[in-house]
RNA sequence: CGGAGUGUGGCUCAGUCUGGUAGAGCACCGCGUUCGGGACGCGGGGGUCGCAGGUUCGAAUCCUGCCACUCCGACCA
């Protein structure tokens, strides 16, 4: 079968997936790594992707009473140093600003010894501390109470080892930020943004995920409780899409955010934080991408209608043309999705299968190819991007033109579903929930035979009864677990009513949680 | 930062063992033939072979050092 990439995901060698998630994302025209070691250079068919991701998630963030701010992109370093488990986690990846000026010494371009800072300036990894900083000030009575705020920036955290959009030096994301008088109402808060995520996820991304509660090893660096939506890849391995924390009152006795109540005592808020990222890209990438390339849930598709005209530099050429404009003319004036349609006229001097090609690599949802016979008959010859092939051919589709217009609502929403049916069937279908015991667990995962390995083995995730140990216990549990390359992912917040005993230390469950291998 | 591997036109790679001064396919440009469709022919542009030293009459090729990237591990959204 002809492909579209020139690496398959499913066959070959273990090394395979990776080398294919790599080639979608160049040759969807995503983004590019850059000179600068781990960032990435995001170009603009990524970029819309990320604008979609930004408006639509922004108008739910809003939805919630949070509103947006800006602030600096330098810390100063004395901020880290207040909350001390908080600096820990992030310490060994901060990009740290020393001198404000360069000077030429012996005719090479460096630092200015005589412009250091007095108090090195970090890169912000994260922002709890400067927004907290704020949030300390703006604070001063129970009616400034619930303080809810979000920012949309960058931010970096130097990893070891990046990946494009799953992991990179710097990356694009949103944090929210609240502050509130009671655990209640923060907790709420906390749960209202991993909703908010999986909701999204779920309808925008069409990627399904479990939202839940991540274990105290996987907790966020000074959180009482991490949340977080789990999608699963092609691969089989979970990824981390999306968290929420609460943060309790430590953060607050860090950097004294404090209301006086109704009754004139002073009293600690609670907060929280929640995030999410480029990764998501990533994510959907891993998740609805296949061998001719990516597939663009249309919500987050820069261009949802694709027409490419069937140009042959002859008489009828105009026609053609003017055909086309007036099609992409209607079906901007329709509403998809809740929002006018994303219709675009690719009139580059190219030729037009190439055109073709780029468009499926890409992921538009829906490729129209118009052509002389079109323009005469009145009709639309599509493809739609969700079901491109049958078989081996491409599938061609055609409708009246007028038809096409009134329908092509319901045809975006209809890839929208299917896509995320599809993802949805393959999650389902993936999570072991019949394991009893850590041997049968360290089997069905552990005992990979080398072939397996080597064809990239889909096992996906085992959810099972836990007693939910902490301290020194459960690091037991991690070491065991990490032999095994695994991990735990959450405790999903839909439990059963009553469980079997722990997998791993046989006392008595009381939650479900999921294992697997992870991003 | 530990282990393994790879760096050759935009992309995928051959050439490296056995030194002689750079190739293929795709992409790009031109002309022509095609064309409901990832076509073909002819012609063409583009590379100081990751960087810096060394050996040699001569280095993509041998030696030394460095850098970057990929995969595995540790760390993480």
């Amino acid at each position: 079968m002809q492909r579209a990439l020139s690496v398959s995901r499913m066959t070959g060698n273990k090394s395979t997936f990776p080398d294919w998630y790599q080639a979608i994302v160049r040759e969807a025209d995503m983004a590019e790594s850059s000179p600068v070691r781990g960032s990435m250079i995001i170009k603009p068919w990524g970029y819309g992707v990320w604008e979609r991701i930004q408006q639509t998630m922004d108008r739910r963030i809003k939805e919630m009473g949070v509103d947006n701010a800006y602030f600096p992109l330098f810390i100063p370093l004395g901020f880290f140093a207040k909350e001390a488990e908080h600096v820990d986690g992030f310490a060994k990846e901060m990009a740290v600003v020393t001198h404000h000026r360069l000077k030429s010494i012996d005719g090479k371009l460096q630092p200015d010894p005589d412009a250091k800072l007095e108090e090195p300036l970090i890169v912000r990894p994260t922002s709890e501390t400067i927004i907290g900083d704020a949030f300390s000030r703006w604070v001063k009575s129970y009616r400034d109470l619930p303080l809810k705020i979000n920012q949309w920036a960058n931010v970096v955290r130097w990893e070891m080892r990046t990946r494009l959009f799953l992991r990179t030096s710097e990356f694009l994301w949103q944090e929210g930020h609240t502050a509130h008088a009671t655990r209640e109402d923060a907790l709420a808060s906390t749960l209202l943004a991993l909703e908010m995520y999986r909701e999204f996820s779920e309808n925008v991304l069409a990627m399904p995920v479990v939202a839940g509660e991540k274990p105290e090893n996987e907790r966020f660096p000074g959180a009482d409780a991490t949340y977080s939506i789990e999608a699963m890849m092609q691969d089989g391995k979970a990824l981390q899409a999306g968290t929420s924390h609460y943060l309790g009152t430590s953060f607050s006795r860090a950097q004294n955010i404090r209301y006086q109540s109704d009754s004139g005592e002073m009293e600690f808020c609670h907060t929280s934080s929640w995030g999410t990222s480029t990764r998501m890209i990533g994510g959907v990438i891993m998740t609805h991408g296949d061998d001719d390339g990516l597939r663009l849930p249309p919500a987050i598709a820069p261009r949802q209608i694709v027409i490419v005209p069937m140009l042959r530099g002859k008489e009828e050429d105009a026609q053609v043309l003017a055909y086309a404009e007036a099609l992409v003319k209607d079906l901007n004036a329709q509403v998809a999705l809740g929002e006018p349609i994303r219709a675009l006229l690719d009139t580059k001097d190219q030729k037009s299968s190439d055109k073709r090609w780029n468009w499926v690599r890409r992921g538009a949802p829906v490729i129209v190819e118009l052509g002389p016979r079109d323009a005469a008959g009145g009709q639309v010859s599509f493809m739609r991007r969700d079901r491109l092939r049958d078989g081996d051919k491409v599938k061609s589709q055609a409708l009246a033109r007028d038809e096409f217009v009134a329908q092509a609502p319901a045809l975006l929403a209809e890839i929208q579903q299917s896509l995320f049916d599809e993802a949805k069937a393959r999650l389902d279908a993936n999570i072991r929930s019949d394991l009893t015991s850590f041997e049968q667990v360290a089997e069905y995962f552990g005992q990979l035979s080398d072939e397996d390995e080597e064809t990239s083995a889909f096992k996906g995730w085992v959810r099972a009864p836990w007693s939910r140990p902490t301290g020194a216990e459960l690091d037991k549990v991690v070491e065991r677990l990490k032999a095994l390359k695994l991990t735990l992912r959450n405790a999903p917040s839909q439990q059963p009513d009553s469980f079997g005993p722990c997998v791993f230390t046989g006392d008595p469950g009381v939650e479900e949680i999921l294992i697997g291998r992870s991003y």
